[in-house]
DNA sequence: ACGCTGGATGTAATCGATTACAACAATACG
DNA sequence: CGTATTGTTGTAATCGATTACATCCAGCGT
């Protein structure tokens, strides 16, 4: 051990260390030490043991790119994010992160940003077999035009939205338009009959579903749907647009008994901004929210909202993403899974009499 | 355009195109394509003309193994996480992924949760040549054993945390026990007397260091150090500590009036625990932060905070890495920088008079 | 004793790019 | 007109692993 180091100080600049290396202090040819690292039980014991003791004694460990080059494989993914600052996705990448590294994958990030340069760039890097499959967690979908640039023999999953008719890529979302019509459907119920939504930014495809599931609750209620309830002008899911949407609450003159925000993040932005305003919550307006995301609970009041399973989501996704890269060629069917949200109540919703 | 990808389908079972291919259809050498796509101005005009016209018609993107393995460059880094749930890092990623995107460079993560086999894991990863540098964003450096074994040649740098007397590695922190004694000093200041500290996880660095600067300021002013206003047991910088301090807190008859917490997230969990319980904050109890993540100002009480300059720190750290490595051999010094903290007074200190 | 079988190992091709060096043509210059 | 120079391109070695195929040898059966 110690005479090792020695040497290789000795030896001034130090090379890093090769299977030729190994090869050679084992005395045995370089097939014999990829073999005992690859299916030990193939070389005899004491060959093995040289081996081994050789690879201890170098520190050798097999170059990463020499072997994707042969074997046409990087043990690598990509997950595409939006890269807001937002929150919601610290769990899911968690899940992510956690599922792929068990099984020996690493996890290569990109934030998109909505920008076409930075998806283009990102599809190179597919099309240049640096990663084995591709995980993209956003409502942004990436362009057609990109996404259909990369070629189908890499794996691809979508999470949290969809791309209609595209049965190459897995998908694993929540039925948000149905998820956001249980949520106002718990108002109703409450007996809120004047209830506003601020949607999510207007481009996105989950805002308009949970907009679209706001519409159907009140409709399948007999409760008509008035465009001054409706505060657009999110840009994002986040605090800043549940500020804007508070300057439409205080402009009006009819004001409503409730509020379903189309993200955990727009109703605390919202509720901050009446609570500044002496708006009491939820003795005035109650409040409630969509994600569950680690701040809701913490806040005061705690926020009543519709629960994403964005961990277990994360899970099933990386596991079939997984399962996919496994089976090389075989072509194995992708996936769509739809997960059940659920309706976490705590302090924000009061119930009228 | 059509037919290029009409033959394609053609030929059945589409292989990916390599250098080679394009060298047929450009009738050149795979010199001379690589050359057109590495130095334009070495080839002739017409030669990069047919070179770029069989790249465009082919879609050709260079293998990633293969230039790494030629090149022994990869153009990617491994940014560690500790993996907790905190939303502290995600600014630094986001700053991150940017200016190193930007250069060129993948971003790896890696989430190391405290895990020896995840230490070992990442260490491999590193010495299977994967990465060009590395960017440990933690507080719990990973031991030095693991992080001994990875070659000086990979640069290395820390971020928020300080490995003594490492030459060979860059660090970017601030001075917590200097931002933490101005921070207390701001109580002070304020008229308070009776001060309580609520400490991150006992074995971090930077626990240490804020508990330490708390303890200057309390000793410069001639006040006194009351292990019972130390609240310990918190296990992370998360709003679970902060919920256990708080019941340190009522087990006390004499109550303090002002809380310095070592995390914003603590800060929150306390302050959530106390309002509970009917304590008004400022109005019984004012309350200090640390680190002015997202939430501090959106909560109610907005929180008085000292804001690290996580993004900053994030561009810099990046930039400085991104430095290391373009000077391939030649030793490039590190850097050692420590930033200032800012105090951001919002709404959760109460002057007493 | 001979050939056969199968286990263990070595030889060399291969993955796809980069690049040192060689080869060659065209031009400039004496 | 011959030679030096410059510019352009091709040939082939190289990076470090994996793996198909060849080889060798021991043990076995007849």
């Amino acid at each position: 051990m110690a005479d090792s180091s020695d040497i290789e100080a000795a030896e001034g600049h130090a090379r890093t260390v090769t299977i030729q290396d190994v090869a050679r202090m084992a005395g045995v040819s370089t097939a014999t030490v990829s073999r005992a690292l690859a299916m030990p039980d193939r070389v005899a014991a004491a060959t093995r043991e040289a081996v081994f003791s050789a690879i201890r004694e170098t520190g050798y460990t097999p170059n990463a790119a020499a072997r994707s080059l042969r074997a046409k494989s990087t043990k690598m993914v990509l997950v595409l994010l939006p890269g807001i600052g937002n929150s919601f996705f610290t769990p899911v990448l968690n899940a992510l992160e956690e599922v792929f590294t068990e099984a020996g994958y690493g996890v290569l990030i990109g934030y998109t940003r909505q920008s076409r340069r930075r998806e283009t760039h990102y599809a190179r890097v597919i099309r240049a077999g640096q990663v084995d499959g591709v995980l993209v967690v956003t409502g942004n979908v990436p362009r057609d035009e990109e996404f259909a640039s990369v070629p189908d023999t890499v794996p691809k999953s979508l999470m949290f939205s969809e791309i209609p008719g595209n049965e190459h890529v897995s998908v694993f979302d929540v039925d948000n338009r149905q998820a956001s019509a249980a949520a106002v459907r718990y108002l109703i119920s409450q007996g809120h009959r004047r209830i506003a939504h601020i949607p999510g930014a207007e481009g996105g495809l989950e805002a308009q579903e949970r907009l679209g599931g706001y519409c159907d609750a009140l409709v399948e209620a007999g409760l008509p749907v008035d465009e001054a309830l409706i505060w657009r002008g999110a840009t994002n899911f986040d605090f800043a647009s549940g500020d804007r949407a508070a300057a439409q609450f205080f402009k009006l003159s009819e004001r409503p008994t409730a509020v379903f925000a189309a993200a955990d993040e727009i109703a605390l932005g919202f509720m901050r901004a009446l609570k500044n305003q002496g708006v009491g919550i939820p003795s005035d307006v109650s409040v409630i929210g969509f994600d569950d995301t680690d701040y809701a609970i913490h806040y005061d009041p705690a926020l009543t909202t519709m629960r994403q399973p964005r961990t277990e989501m994360g899970r099933l996704a990386a596991a079939d993403l997984l399962r996919r890269m496994a089976a090389r060629n075989e072509a194995v069917p992708t996936s769509k899974v739809r997960l059940p949200c659920e309706l976490v109540v705590r302090e924000s919703v009061r119930r009228l009499d």
